[in-house]
DNA sequence: TCGTACAACTAAAACGTTTGCGTAAATAAA
DNA sequence: TTTATTTACGCAAACGTTTTAGTTGTACGA
């Protein structure tokens, strides 16, 4: 409900103007004269009009709202691309509607039938792990409905997306394993119906065969549900687990496999990096303070959400079709930490084992 | 934009009815004959005809949304309360639209001040740490807008209200501290502007009075920004650092202080819990492998979130103004874990120290 | 003095619903 | 048969805007 609703119609009552004169008075239109439209902007002022945004959108045909989907919210790097939204899309007029899959397929489907009944004027995804066939979208798309993918797009429509470089982004991680020294490294990443895992996969065995090492492919292994279940990552870890010869390092394709798998090597009381060194891709800020601080590739969350909105808003403003499309790819960042220590500084240096100096000490 | 856009005016005119027959029909009025309304409904579900949400809401004079406000989104405790509102929100037909106010005053009065222009039917708040005076919510409230607040409520509003039994939390909290053989406990908490500073400031010191210790105000830190920037951390931890004598263990009231401060022990190599032992409120389901695992206070966000938004529901779906308000206060959970560890059983117990027995090893 | 042009405004339709009221036809009661 | 009642539907107003198509009144050139 808009409270203190006062309406076109009474501003137009109190000053013995027709509505439609208030209207362009307030819309500034060349048919009012300027004595007019100061009499009316000032009364609208003063008495705190409000124009009535649901009225407007009925009439304009456009709900100044957007659609977002994700995986699920409880997760740094989505919550970081929601704020970049956000933020964006407020200093727009906008707002911003999010729905979660929970990598479900038929969620999925279901949160874009709903978003497009509350009449949304674009939509912002990034698909579920579930999720292979995309009519769904195609629809829409087809229809004139704005889309704008990031994260985990798909080539099949052709449309503006965002994505960080993970192929650069696995290519790095993987060199500074090899570059560390491990040997056998392997692999625990999303599903294979999502494009960040092949993306991911393929910097990964890029690296690989760039050092000449040949893939094997029993060090690959795939979370169908992108980690959403503890289970599939302990199958995954417990499949490497079984193999004749350890992997000597492991690295993990999405924030959630991440930050299982370390509680997982934890419970099994597997020394990192000693046993098996571990990177993997995560948003948590935690990295640094977790045990071992772990390597990590972070991904520009706010500013893919930032990108993503900025091209949706102007699609959804073009006076004409847009028909050249652009996929932007936002640079990673590796940070390496003790999880993948090599074996010469792998000793020592553990927070604790420094004394402190005294009773008394200052911060910087 | 609603596409594939079919109106009840199409269905009118190719069945030759009236649109208010079709209307009625769809709604299932007494006023219309079985035949009619089997004849309007089949031909809606195999045209897929959608009723324009935004024509409801302007007939209707409501929007089927809710707003909401947090201080920030990339937070396990509000994405996970987020989570619960969307779940509920979302099979009662509700969108939600979420702002942040980044712990700013003037940010919170503009977003709610966005939300009611954007017709809200509802509104979920937790209050900013900046926030002293809440007449921009009293404004609201006695014009009829149903208000939940959450998380941090205030008590100038009479309305329903859903909290942690935060009090509890930190009593617990600081007694498994004392029982653990601490004997100086600092806290470094939020602002003292929220509820849920004094609410856990009071479970603190209670604790501490009970077992005959008398409070240091010295030990008690506040973070007027909640800890939103690592300075004002820092700042409280320099503060408890610089006494003459130490606190030997901290207890630390807020998710991002927690963490904050457990990172800035680690940068001063201060050993947790030798030197310093930590517990903290924190949502993060990483405390189990940082480094130390840390004991946590943790809040059930997601019930949290449920709960206001059904209060918030039944307050917009009320016949007659409510006059009867409740305040919902659910438990919180302690996790004790080696941050806070007692003197006799600090030593060992650490992850790596135990070998793996072999190459081979299944999980579980 | 007339027609024309322009400025400044108004009337009314439209967006897609919902709903109170009116009414014709069918049925029941008298 | 007449009158009352019920059933099933249509008309039109309403929600608060925007916008198209007028309608005034005045000024101006001829």
């Amino acid at each position: 409900m808009n409270f203190e609703a006062i309406t076109i119609r009474d501003i137009a009552k109190e000053l013995k103007l027709s509505v439609s004169t208030v209207s362009k008075a307030l819309r500034d239109s060349y048919e009012i004269s300027g004595k007019t439209k100061e009499l009316v902007t000032n009364y609208a002022r003063e008495h705190n009009y409000r124009p009535n945004p649901i009225a407007q959108s009925l009439k304009q045909g456009r709900s100044k709202s957007i659609g977002i989907v994700v995986s699920t919210i409880d997760n740094h790097f989505f919550s970081q691309v929601i704020d970049g939204i956000e933020s964006v899309a407020h200093n727009n007029g906008y707002n911003v509607i999010i729905t979660q899959t929970h990598e479900s397929f038929d969620l999925e489907v279901q949160n874009v039938e709903h978003l497009t009944y509350r009449s949304i004027d674009g939509l912002l995804i990034s698909l579920s792990t579930e999720t292979k066939n995309i009519d769904h979208l195609k629809r829409l798309h087809s229809q004139g409905l704005p889309i704008v993918f990031f994260d985990r797009v798909s080539s099949e429509i052709d449309t503006h997306k965002v994505i960080a470089d993970n192929y650069k982004g696995a290519y790095d991680a993987t060199d500074h394993l090899l570059q560390s020294g491990f040997k056998n490294i392997a692999t625990i990443t999303s599903s294979a119906n999502v494009s960040i895992t092949s993306e991911r996969l393929e910097g990964y065995k890029k690296a690989l065969t760039d050092s000449g090492i040949t893939i094997n492919d029993d060090y690959i292994k795939y979370c169908p549900h992108g980690g959403k279940t503890t289970e599939e990552i302990e199958k995954a870890l417990n499949e490497l687990l079984s193999l004749d010869i350890w992997p000597d390092a492991i690295l993990t394709a999405s924030d959630r496999i991440t930050t299982t798998t370390l509680a997982l090597l934890h419970k099994l009381h597997i020394k990192i990096p000693e046993d098996i060194a571990l990177l993997g891709f995560t948003n948590t800020n935690l990295a640094d303070v977790l045990f071992p601080p772990l390597s990590s590739v972070y991904q520009p969350g706010f500013d893919i959400g930032k990108n993503a909105v900025e091209m949706l808003l102007s699609l959804i403003q073009a006076k004409r079709p847009v028909e050249e499309f652009e996929t932007r790819i936002l640079p990673t960042k590796l940070y390496k930490r003790q999880s993948t220590a090599s074996s010469n500084s792998r000793l020592v240096d553990d927070a604790n084992s420094i004394k402190p100096d005294g009773r008394k000490k200052d911060l910087k």
